[in-house]
This record gives structure tokens, C-alpha cells and sequence, in this order.
DNA sequence: TAGATTGTTAATCGATTAACAATC
DNA sequence: TAGATTGTTAATCGATTAACAATC
């Protein structure tokens, strides 16, 4: 049985399910069963079988799961298979990084436009996509809808360019600046930490050298 | 009582702990009780005890926590307060945006080599940091040992240049790559998929759609 | 002292794992 | 059919929340 409210946890596995499944595509791997997929992505059997149980019967008894029909359902969970306009405030490294991300239009995203407050940026044309001055922003989004806005400011002016996309429509937006956006419920946002996520490192680190290098075993990868 | 095992839920926390006590004391506020941190941070009262108890008592009854005091902790328990020298193999966008991050080196990072194998990127000098040539990378460990490193390297050459740092002597390695790379036990990881994060915002945004609009409550920030 | 707020134990909730009957 | 492997229920484990006595 399908469709019963799916956990953050699950959600949060399935952009991983997608990743393997479609390496495995590319390498010709047509059919897959939960134990060898388990193995290939450090879950257990059992842990797959109920993720995907989550959203439908999709493998079949004695054989498997297809590994193409399996991804291009997930992907379609994912919302993939539309095409998403992305507006990218902030044309600094992270900006830039993020516009230009390999496997980022055959995905299905598009960054039309980025806007800066630096004049040294405003006006270029950078791999086909303008930079504008940020005060534009509300304008440009009057006439370019946009769903999805990417914030790459300083963290200081991050909640205030964040507003400015939502007035604009603005439904989505992936925040990279060390602060944790506020937005209204109608509005999705995902905070990515990126020096969080090194700290968790030297965390680990740290306590590897604490204990004198022994393995401390399993280092869940996340 | 302190220091049973730190469980990796905890951990995760820490870094948004660090921040938010990081800001709090930039603004002034030299006292919190969990009651408002918990309020600022989205998380429970409760949670936020349960978590600091971990690693100590550092709170006191009737007062709450002294903001200083305990983000001091925090920050040792997480590794800060010393040096990291890392190097990045990948010179491209991202691997200039990891190096350039600001409030890096004010947190003890510092860039000290990137490893590029683009001719026309090899030899220059990116404030201040130089780019090698790939090849390079083992005889430079060899003289200048980084305990962490960055890889910034398309998916496909993403493992082998683990590899490398890894017998070079890297024990930490700070992954972007679309590839969960496999390290011994001795070495910590850390794979960051953008692309996953923006997965999980398309998620969302289409369920949202899907529900017309209709507030789903809490969305969790994660 | 009285009020506030922690530290900590117990209760609840949710997620993962184990087991196995259903079925391809 | 026999073997494989799922779908699904039940058991376990862990994390979060609630409650309250301890104490500043």
C-alpha cells in the first residue's frame, strides 16, 4: 500500500537512491535486488525495501527491482522531469559554482539570472547567464518568474534578499549563507551549512586522534 | 555526567550550536536558557539540555548558560582552536569557493595548495593560494603534509585522488563530488552532495504544489 | 527565601532491523 | 516446480519529549 506520509528520513535518502541508480544505468545494470543495492550504498536489505515501500509496490517478488523504472520513479518523487528556472543572488564563488554545477541543466535546471552589488560584476555575461544589480531583482522577477531562487550573499543581507525573492514569487530557495533562513509556510527553503559540515569533520578527526587512531569502525558517511 | 558516546544526531547539531552561540555573542547576550535558545534554534527546551549534557555539565540552575562559556566548549569538542592546513584537488568553481569561504581561516583553515590538471590553471597564484599541477600532489604531501583535503574533482577521478591524498597522509577528506568515496577506517569522510540538497528543495516545492498551495505546517530546515 | 532553570529519569515516539509468508 | 526476493508485520533500537526533583 502506498502513499502514506513520507518521513523526512526517507526523503532525505532518496536523492541517494537516485545517484546509484542511475550510475548503475550507466554501467548496465538493468535489474537490482535491495540486498546488492544495499550492500553498494551501506544500508541494510530491509531498510530499502521499506524506504521504497513508501511510495508504491515497485519490485517484484523473486527478481527485483528494474533499476530504470525504479529511478524514473524516484525522480518524478523528486519532482524531476520539469523544467526549473533558478535566480542566483550573490555572483561570488559560491554563486558562480553553484550556476555551474556539471549535470545541472540535464536535470532540469536552468539559472537565468544572477544579480550582485559589485559594478565590476553587474553587466557581465557569465557562461550565458547576466549579471544584474541586485536592486533589479524585484523588477526582473516581475517579468521572469522564477521558482526556485538560490541565495549566495553574505550572510548579513541573506534574510533581506531572501524576502525580496519571495515577494517576487520566489517558491524555493536554497540558501548557502551561515544563517538559517526564516520563511512563510508556502515557501520551501534548504539551509545548506557548508562550514557545519566541515566542523563535523574535524569533529571526526579529532576524535580519531583522541583515540589514538584506532579505527573507530563504521564512520557513517553522510 | 559526561562523555558516554556522542551520538551522530548530537554531532550534527553542534555546528548550528556553534553558530547560533557565535551570533549571540556578537550581539551581546552573555546568558541563554535552553527555553530560548531552543526558541531562536527551532528546537526543544528539552532537546537542547539533553544534548549539552552530553559533553558536561555546563549549565547552572536558575541562571541558564553562560554564551561564552559554552560555545567555547563546544568549539573544542568539535576540533576548533587549532590549525588545518588543507589542499584542494580541483581548482574549478567549487574548489575556489571552498578555499575562499570567508570566516575560514578566522576558524584556524587554511588553503595552502591547490592541485588543478588544466594547463592554463596550473603555475597561477589565487590569493595566495598556488595551483600545482595534479601530478604533483604526491611529492608535495610528502614535504607538506595537510591533515585535511578537499576534492573538487569531477565524479570520475574523484576516488583515485582520495586515494592519493590518503597515502599522502590526509585523514580527513572534504568530498563534492556526486560519488560517496570510500576510505579506511583511519580516515574520516565527508560527502557533500549539492545536488541531493537541491533534490530534497524540488521535493518539497512539489509537494507543495501538489497540496495546492496549502501550508504543510513545520517544514523542517535542515 | 522564592523563582527560575538546569540535570536527569521516565515515557513516548519514530525509525531501523528482523523475520517470514506471499508470490514471481 | 524450486529458488529468489519482495512486501509487510512484528520486534528492537534509538532519539525526542515530558516531567520533576535538585539547586542556583
Amino acid at each position: 500500500m502506498a502513499s502514506h506520509k513520507i518521513s523526512d528520513a526517507v526523503i532525505r535518502r532518496l536523492p541517494g537512491y537516485y545517484r546509484y541508480l542511475r550510475d548503475l544505468e550507466k554501467i548496465g545494470i538493468t535489474r537490482i535486488s535491495s540486498q546488492e543495492l544495499g550492500a553498494r550504498m551501506g544500508l541494510t536489505a530491509s531498510q530499502i525495501r521499506q524506504d521504497i515501500n513508501c511510495f508504491g509496490t515497485l519490485g517484484q517478488q523473486g527478481y527485483g527491482y528494474n533499476v530504470a523504472e525504479l529511478r524514473a520513479h524516484i525522480g518524478s518523487i523528486l519532482g524531476l522531469g520539469q523544467k526549473y528556472e533558478l535566480i542566483i543572488v550573490g555572483a561570488g564563488n559560491i554563486g558562480q559554482a553553484v550556476a555551474w554545477y556539471p549535470g545541472f541543466s540535464q536535470r532540469g535546471f536552468e539559472p537565468i539570472a544572477m544579480f550582485d552589488v559589485k559594478p565590476d560584476m553587474i553587466g557581465r555575461v557569465i557562461r550565458g547567464v547576466p549579471v544584474y544589480n541586485v536592486t533589479e531583482l524585484r523588477a526582473y522577477l516581475a517579468e521572469h518568474p522564477a521558482l526556485i531562487g538560490v541565495v549566495s550573499t553574505p550572510a548579513r543581507v541573506a534574510q533581506q534578499v531572501a524576502q525580496q525573492m519571495i515577494e517576487g514569487g520566489v517558491r524555493a530557495i536554497w540558501n548557502f549563507a551561515p544563517i538559517d533562513l526564516k520563511v512563510p509556510a508556502n515557501v520551501v527553503v534548504n539551509n545548506v551549512h557548508l562550514t557545519d559540515s566541515l566542523l563535523v569533520l574535524t569533529y571526526r578527526l579529532h576524535q580519531m586522534e583522541l583515540a589514538g587512531q584506532s579505527p573507530d569502525a563504521n564512520i557513517p558517511v553522510d
